[in-house]
DNA sequence: CCTCGGTGATTTTTT
DNA sequence: ATCACCGAGG
């Protein structure tokens, strides 16, 4: 580590500035991570701080693992103790400790979205006719708007709305339930961990001592609960030092409030500010077409932003007629750059607002044989497989948790319908216990009666032994395939649709099962279980990137946040797209799109592709499209608007020229996606979500000519049964074999 | 218990 | 367009 060599004279000072809280601007692409890896760095190696009185928090569980793989290379430690987490895993951590301060017991579990979904349900449920009228939606937003901000949800419930009573009541509701079942969602983590220390002097105590140095990435995405946190863990002398970018506030309407950044002078007296200004990433060109759209904001802290970087090549831009059309050219382009300039597909990524917009690009890539992985959209934690695997983990782990038992108590079917799970219900709420303590002893009573009593007890049995193997500290990856095993949920899946994919699925998860445990070898059966489960719990889709794979990286822009690519298709540059439709509603959220399109340009390295389809179906109808008001931003002259084919000043123009679909005299013909079929007479009602019909002609990339002799689901499953010219059989998925239609 | 069809809601982004 | 949920029928 030399910090003459390795740094820049503003990343230096960031590094060495010790004596008062440190704020550090770093635009996008300054080597802002650099500079925190080399404090840390600097702090354990000239400074003499122990590095378990370090503490550096980080937004997704990828950025602490870079920084945690950064600073054990520049340190030469293989384990070096520093604190590096999310705020999240953090929170859990500390909670894992003390959270039988509060009442809860320490194997409690982490819920997600969907688990917090069904408790919200089951809440509403229970209230009956007034219940149905609250959409489930409103009741989880409020709940985790409440503790973003530090606030009890019972108090932000609206006093004199129609359904303020019982809106209330699903509150208090959803809390209790929340503690039975010894569970805690996402803004528990943090806000759990704040009533701690305001309860408990002695532990707060405890950190502030500890952690003589703090260090907070990305602070412009903390809201206030995180904010507070931070600032109780701090003590009067640590040192605290937070880097940011307002230009790059995404998180605002998951309660991030840029104010944070913004005013941190205000909350910590004689901060010392910094900025990081010097951009190593991207072309002048880049940077120059970044700047302009991020000048659109008019309320900002003011950066400039050069590089030494070469000139580059424009942006280029490019209308399609259709979304499939732009799809299809991202796909040639990609093709093109790939034979033509040997750029391997990791250095591609493609950019659009909605996770609703990767379909057309996906299907252009199985056409094109391209390799490639969607970041984050159909997550695998939430794939119903692996979720029914997790909740036996969970329910094993922890007994009280309901969620997970309703989930496997029947799953596989082992005959215990809903009317039993009702009984068994009604037995627990009589005995004012939680379900799974309910079944264990529902037996030796009245409960229930006939023919389910076998099936009971068999699931008891079952359960019975797999927490003897707990107990026994087998680990996860026993466990779990007892779990597999004992259940039968291999056979299961077997006979089930889709069962070679989800049993694919299955040994997936047992392997990150085993891997884990060969991370973590040195806790017991119990700890390292619970360690599993939250580590599952609070990872995140960006966290599955692997820059390894040599494929191109579809993504939505907040995933994309952090991340760089030499080559960038930025897609959708569509007003109602990006800017997204839903944001016209305040001036706030319409900037956050604007710095969202800001963040995508920035992860360009050496060249920026903007497109747009003229035509895009949403909600099923297809519409007509104006190019994005942030395309207005950008300079022609750092465009290349595909040799003329796209008019100059289109851009400006109020209304989109009328184009139609597939053709138009400006608009460039890059004909249908070869997914497309010619228009057909409308289906019959059967075939609603179908692609074919039987009899239909199709030939196949690589199989040739064939006649569909079945077709099976619809819409994403659909399959097909397809008799080939040689004779061949072949079962297909519609959407993503190399098929098409022969008309 | 499972499957099917109909219905209604839902879609921005996610730790 | 797609998905979750519900009720009916096998």
């Amino acid at each position: 580590m030399d910090l003459d060599r390795d740094l820049n004279p503003q990343q230096r000072e960031a590094v060495l500035h010790e004596g008062s809280p440190l704020l550090v601007l770093a635009g996008a692409g300054s080597g802002k991570t650099r500079a925190l890896t080399y404090r840390i760095a600097h702090l354990v190696l000239h400074r003499g701080i122990a590095p378990w009185n370090i503490l550096a928090l980080t937004f997704t569980n990828k950025a602490a693992e870079e920084m945690r793989l950064r600073v054990q290379r520049l340190l030469g430690m293989e384990k070096p103790g520093i604190w590096i987490g999310t705020f999240h895993a953090i929170c859990a951590r500390i909670l894992r400790r003390h959270i039988d301060r509060l009442g809860y017991r320490t194997n409690f579990v982490i819920y997600d979205a969907s688990d917090q979904s069904r408790v919200v349900k089951s809440c509403l449920k229970r209230l009956g006719e007034e219940g149905k009228r609250i959409r489930p939606a409103a009741v989880q937003s409020l709940i985790e708007k409440a503790k973003n901000q530090a606030v009890d949800p019972a108090l932000l419930v609206p006093q004199n709305a129609p359904m303020s009573r019982a809106l209330g009541e699903v509150v208090a509701d959803y809390r209790r339930h929340m503690e039975e079942a010894n569970a805690l969602d996402f803004g528990d983590l943090i806000f759990l961990v704040l009533r701690l220390f305001d309860a408990f002097p002695d532990i707060r105590a405890t950190y502030q001592t500890r952690f003589h140095s703090i260090l907070v990435d990305e602070y412009q995405d903390t809201n206030r609960a995180q904010h507070l946190l931070l600032r109780k863990v701090s003590s009067r002398n640590a040192e605290l030092c937070v880097v940011g970018d307002d230009d790059q506030s995404i998180y605002r309407w998951r309660g991030a409030e840029v104010n944070n950044l913004l005013d941190f002078e205000k909350d910590f007296p004689g901060t010392r500010i910094l900025t990081l200004e010097e951009n190593y990433r991207s072309t002048q060109t880049i940077l120059r077409a970044a700047d302009a759209v991020a000048r659109g904001n008019p309320e900002r802290m003011e950066k400039r932003l050069w590089t030494l970087n070469e000139t580059g090549e424009p942006v280029v831009y490019m209308e399609a007629p259709t979304s499939d059309g732009e799809a299809a050219f991202v796909v040639r382009e990609i093709q093109r750059l790939v034979t033509e300039h040997q750029v391997p597909y990791r250095h591609i990524g493609v950019f659009f607002r909605t996770n609703a917009q990767s379909r057309p690009f996906e299907e252009n890539c199985v056409f094109s044989r391209i390799p490639y992985a969607v970041i984050g959209s159909v997550r695998y934690y939430e794939r119903a497989e692996v979720k029914d695997l997790l909740a036996y983990l969970r329910f094993l782990y922890n007994p009280s948790d309901t969620v997970s038992l309703l989930r496997i108590i029947n799953q596989p079917p082992r005959g215990i319908g809903p009317a039993t799970q009702a009984a068994l219900q009604a037995y627990a709420d009589r005995r004012g216990e939680c379900l799974g303590k309910a079944i264990e002893h529902a037996l030796e009573n009245e409960v229930p009666s006939g023919a389910s009593r076998g099936k009971i007890e068999r699931f008891q049995g079952l359960i019975r032994k797999l927490r003897r193997q707990l107990e026994d500290a087998v680990p996860p990856e026993k466990l779990l395939k007892s779990v597999i095993e004992l259940t039968g949920y291999r056979d299961y899946l077997q006979g089930k649709e889709d069962g070679e994919r989800r049993l694919e699925n299955v040994d997936e998860f047992v392997q990150t099962a085993a891997q884990f445990q060969g991370m973590e070898g040195d806790l017991g059966g119990r700890e390292l279980l619970g360690a599993f489960l939250q580590r599952i719990a609070l990872v995140s889709d960006i966290d599955q990137y692997e820059e390894k794979a040599n494929c191109v990286s579809l993504m939505t822009l907040h995933c994309a946040k952090g991340l760089e690519f030499p080559i960038v298709f930025l897609t959708g540059m569509e007003d109602g797209v990006l800017p997204h439709q839903r944001s016209y509603t305040s001036p706030e959220a319409l900037a956050e799109e604007r710095r969202l399109c800001y963040v995508g340009i920035t992860r360009a390295k050496k060249k920026l592709f903007l497109s747009r389809a003229c035509r895009r179906s949403l909600y099923g109808e297809s519409r007509q499209t104006a190019p994005s008001p942030f395309l207005a931003s950008i300079p022609p002259d750092l465009i290349d608007f595909d040799n003329g084919s796209v008019e100059r000043d289109a851009l400006n123009s109020p209304e989109p020229a009328g184009y139609e679909v597939g053709e138009g005299d400006s608009a460039l013909d890059y004909g249908e996606s070869q997914l497309d079929r010619p228009p057909l007479p409308p289906p019959p009602a059967a075939d609603r979500g179908r692609r074919f019909r039987i009899g239909d002609r199709i030939t196949h990339e690589t199989l040739g000519i064939g006649t569909v002799r079945k077709v099976e689901g619809t819409g994403y499953k659909e399959k097909i049964t397809v008799q080939f010219a040689a004779g061949k059989i072949r079962k297909l998925m519609a959407r993503i074999s190399p098929v098409r239609k022969v008309s």
